[in-house]
DNA sequence: CTCGATCCCTGGACGC
DNA sequence: TGCGTCCAGGGATCGA
């Protein structure tokens, strides 16, 4: 579940221990979630890793020309790497026997390798240059710490999808996921079925001033650590001390006392607290998935479901 | 445009 | 102890 402040803090970790090494050498293990393995192979040897950024959820490691000529004018490249949920990539001594899962080492200058493990493979790496690099980051919304209230706002009211949906579209903003959308809208006292473009004034400068704050905070506790996560350097975050309502279903809520709900919106398990989180007051779709006609969509299911 | 459903994948939790 | 089953989750994709 690596999201903004654990790819953040993954980024800052990577930009002290591997920032202007040079790849020396490319090992691949499985391949199914890299974009074309033989690219990575051929362009990867012999760059230099400029820095490390945070893009989103995907980690940039700008590289520099390599072995061309000097006059040869080399267009901005970069190797992307989503951590999926259980991604890490980390320098470790060559000596240090590989774990389970590893899928790319790089070998660097100084002898250690940057390996990229994933149990499950639900991450993405990818080495893009020039227009095809500048096009892929484009599809991408604001980063939620850089971009301007108005520009939030602007980016929400242009959508007519639940806020929860909101948050998690990437192209809307990026690097927010499941656990920071939740923890957001909980502090910004916003029902995560609620439609963006029905939020007033108030409600939009809450959600704008919260989410800067959640995420800020995160990253100086270096993420949230739920089962694996782990930074640059192999510590775990400590975030997950102050979740207010995920992974908290049934218990009380911080504010109030009620008991916290999990119902599914926008297709992801959402924790919430009915009483602090009002439910939407609107029609149609902002209604379907509340908790009461949750137990008689499970019902309708369980039936078609012999089997 | 937005929605839900489905797939990908493995380990951990849980039931028996 | 050892099965089987379910679930987590981001993102791509497809049909409604």
């Amino acid at each position: 579940m690596p999201e903004l402040p654990e790819v953040e803090t993954v980024a800052r970790g990577l930009q002290r221990s591997v920032a202007g090494r040079r790849i020396i050498r490319v090992s691949l293990g499985e391949t199914d979630f890299i974009d074309d393995p033989a690219v990575l192979e051929r362009e990867l040897p012999g760059r230099n890793i400029l820095g490390v950024e945070r893009y989103g959820k995907f980690l940039l490691l700008r590289l520099g020309a390599g072995p061309v000529p000097s006059s040869a004018r080399v267009p901005d490249a970069a190797l992307l790497v989503h951590l999926g949920m259980t991604g890490t990539l980390r320098p470790q001594a060559a000596e240090e026997p590989a774990r389970k899962h590893t899928h790319v080492v790089l070998l660097l200058d100084d002898g250690r390798e940057l390996r990229y493990v994933d149990p499950r493979r639900f991450g993405r790496m990818a080495y893009l240059a020039g227009a095809m690099l500048q096009r892929e980051l484009e599809r991408f919304g604001a980063d939620p710490l850089e971009t301007p209230i108005d520009d939030f706002v602007k980016r929400i009211l242009a959508r007519r999808a639940r806020i929860k949906a909101l948050l998690l579209d990437q192209s809307v903003v990026r690097g927010v996921g499941n656990i920071y959308a939740d923890e957001t809208l909980w502090r910004a006292q916003i029902h995560p079925a609620q439609l963006g473009s029905r939020l007033d004034k108030a409600e939009l400068g809450k959600l704008y001033r919260v989410l800067q704050q959640v995420l800020r905070k995160a990253i100086t506790l270096h993420g949230s650590s739920i089962s694996d996560f782990l930074d640059a350097d192999g510590m775990p975050g400590e975030y997950q001390r102050h979740h207010r309502v995920y992974g908290r279903e049934g218990k009380p809520c911080f504010r109030c006392g009620m008991a916290i709900q999990r119902v599914i919106v926008a297709g992801r398990s959402s924790h919430y607290c009915p009483r602090c989180q009002k439910r939407p007051r609107g029609t149609g779709t902002a209604l379907r998935n509340l908790p009461e006609r949750q137990a008689a969509s499970e019902a309708r299911k369980s039936k078609r479901t012999p089997k």
